[in-house]
Order: C-alpha cells, then structure tokens, then sequence
DNA sequence: GCTAGTATGAAACAGCCGTTTGAAACACGC
DNA sequence: GCGTGTTTCAAACGGCTGTTTCATACTAGC
C-alpha cells in the first residue's frame, strides 16, 4: 500500500518536527522520534539518509506551511498604513513562533537555529530570515521617512525583532518571573499590540531628532 | 603544595566556564574540559563532585565576579537622573554578556540557562534575574511616571532586556546579516546608547498617551 | 625516615547515541 | 502462484559520554 508508505514518512517527519522544536537538533534522538511516530528505530535511516537530512527535511517543510498559514505581510490591502503593516508584521511573526500544532514547530526550530546553528544555518535561516529583515526595513523606512541614516533604521529593526524573539528564547525563565503571563493565540495579542505601539513611538521621536 | 592543589581546582573551574559558555552544558564534555585545563579526566570527580557540582561552582563564581566587575548601577552618583541611571544598567548589562576574559563568562552562562534550563535554573537564575528586573522596572518607573499601570511598565522592561539579550542570543545569525557589526567592549557602547534611546523614547510617548 | 592523608594518573565501566545489518513481511506485475 | 522490489523489524555495532576504580606520587606531621 503506497498510502502506508507516505504514512510512516510523514508521521515521523512530523514527529521529528515536534521533538527537534521541544529538545534542540543535539538533544532530540532518533529513537525518541521514532517512538512518537510509532515507527522502527531503522525507519528515519531509511526514509531519510541519516538524523541530519531529516532535520532539514521538516525545516524544509514547516518554512513552506508556516509561510502559506503565517504571511509575514498579514495579508493586508495594499492601502494599510505602514504602522498598520508593522502590526501586521509582528503579529505573523508572534504566531509563527507560538502557534501551536504541526505546521507551527516552524518558527520555534528557526528561533532555536538562530541561537545555535547546527550547520543547516548557512543553507536555510539566512535565505529565510534575510528578505524577513528586508521587509522590515522597507515598513520602518515608511515609517520613519528618508532622512533616518541607514544604520540608525538598522538597529531600529533589530529592536523589534529583539523584543519578539525574547518571548520565544527567554521563556522559561519567563514563564517562573511572571506565570500570568499567557503566550497562547490570544495571549499574544496585547503582546504584539504593545511591540508595535513601543516600536513606532521609538521611531518617529527618533526619526525626529536626527 | 596547597597551592597547587588549589592551583588545578582553579584551572578546572576557569577552564569549565570557557568551555561551557562556549558549547553550552550538554555539549561541554568533561573531557575537554580537563584537557583545556592540564588536568586529568578524573580532576572533575574528585575536586567536585560531578559535571553538575562542577557547573554550579562555575555558575556561582562567575555571579560574583561579574556583578564585581560590571555593577547593574554603573556605580553612578545618586545625583543620577534616570536616564542616566537607565544607560548604566543596559551598558553594564552589554558588558556583562559580552566582555572577554574570565570573569565574563557569567553573562553567556546565563544566557544560555535562560533559553535552556538545566534544573540549575530554579536555584540560580531566577536569584540572579529578578533583582535585575526588579532595578529595572524601578528606573523605567521614574522614567513613566507614576501613571503608567504596571502591566504596561512591565511589558516595556521586557522589551529592554530583550533588545540587549538579542545581540547575545541572535548573535550568530547577526554575524551572517551584518559582518560589520563588532560586538566587542567598544562596539557595544553604540548598541548600548541606541537602546536606552530607542527605549526611553517609547516609554515616554507611552506614558503620555496613558 | 616513616606513616597518614591527599592529589594525580591510566584504564576501564556502564549507558546512551546514530547508524548498520540481514532476515522477515509485505505489495504488486506476470 | 511466484518472483521481485520495497518496507519493516529486532538486534547488534562502534563511538562518545560521565563516572568509577585502584594503583601511584606526593605532601605534611611526628
């Protein structure tokens, strides 16, 4: 049955998304993935070369499904403000990194990829993460008007990426100082409310004065 | 000699904080750590008690000689104004995570058991992060005002620390984005001011609308 | 100078890891 | 029904890990 075939090699490229998202590449085995997929020990070693293809395997797979259901556009009308867009930028990136179920592990391998690369980095985050900051860069550029030097608009953008991948990378130590807080669908709401409202305030006094 | 029993318990202890900030807890092997220190493999077994005592040791020497060495008050005058005294905590915060030189491992360790705890976290971090969070949310008050909620006031000290977290955590991918960027004892003193500048600006805009 | 207590050394241990093996089970074209 | 090619399975392999062992070298007190 060829159904069965494509079976097993989805369900562990799925669980290797899971484990690889909740443990890192180093930690993550192959035979806790194997487990979770109900699948044999032999099974990742045959469908995929070794523990490494599979780990870009599902980084290949959760950038195509995180993009289709996470646009970083937001899919807004080509008449949204630039502030407008800017939520919407960091709204998308929010789900992308939190969202729950299989298509979302996506942002949660990437942010951990960006912190330790595992080797896949050269191939995959920097042909993923660059038009991300590029496309920042043109939101803040509206925002901020022309006369922002280049490398002030720069360090602008790394602020607000900064004050979203915190939640993602600081988390645990988050979730003890402050365990009201909620980094679910709707808890991330105000969240991304309040990075965009801090962000476009620090723009435009900036963009003010110099 | 006592003073070469000391003499290798040292060299173990500095050579375990290069190691493990350098690889992170699970990938430092005590292997390379002893051989890094001219030591015998069973160095780390008898002068602590385990790879985890031998951690924690580290942990808690480099506590005490980071917050030596870079105080989270800048050692100011009390004459400071908030904003200054903003500037001497994200400054001496840079620092910390970034200085060379023995000491200054403590800043990456964090970092690292920030992201990824391991079971240390509960005895250590949060001891060491939440005094740090709570001068910080001091400062921002002064800043603010009286007026701001304290939800708000928390959620813009979160976007503090996470600017200056960012360029530790993200560092490797930002080495790729943008080569030019130095994150050394001079390179940070630009990243430092942009941050209190992009922050004291927002908080401000913030608090006025509030 | 000899003994007691401590520090070092080489070697081995048990456990987990990714990977490989070769046989068994399966589906499918003839 | 039979042979072929593909998928699954249990078992084992080699390598690396933290830790332990026990013999040796050393220092200090009497």
């Amino acid at each position: 049955m060829t159904a069965s075939d494509i079976a097993t090699r989805q369900r562990v490229l799925e669980a290797a998304g899971e484990v690889f998202a909740a443990r890192g590449y180093a930690k993550a085995t192959v035979r806790e993935i194997c487990k979770l997929a109900g699948a044999n020990l032999a099974a990742v070693n045959y469908h995929f070369h070794d523990k490494n293809a599979l780990y870009e395997a599902v980084l290949d797979q959760g950038y195509k499904l995180a993009l289709e259901k996470y646009p970083p556009d937001g899919g807004l009308s080509a008449s949204a403000t630039p502030e407008q867009r800017l939520h919407a930028f960091v709204r998308s990136f929010f789900l992308r990194l939190f969202a729950e179920g299989a298509p979302a592990c996506h942002g949660r391998l990437m942010a951990r990829e960006l912190a330790e690369p595992t080797g896949v980095l050269d191939k995959k985050v920097e042909q993923h993460v660059r038009p991300l900051f590029k496309l920042l860069s043109e939101i803040l550029r509206d925002i901020a008007g022309p006369d922002l030097p280049e490398a002030a608009l720069k360090r602008c953008g790394r602020s607000v990426v900064a004050q979203i991948l915190f939640y993602r990378h600081a988390q645990p130590v988050l979730q003890r100082l402050e365990p009201e807080l909620k980094l679910t669908a709707q808890g991330i709401e105000p969240l991304a409310q309040h990075v965009t409202e801090f962000s476009v305030a620090a723009l435009r006094t900036i963009a003010r004065r110099k």
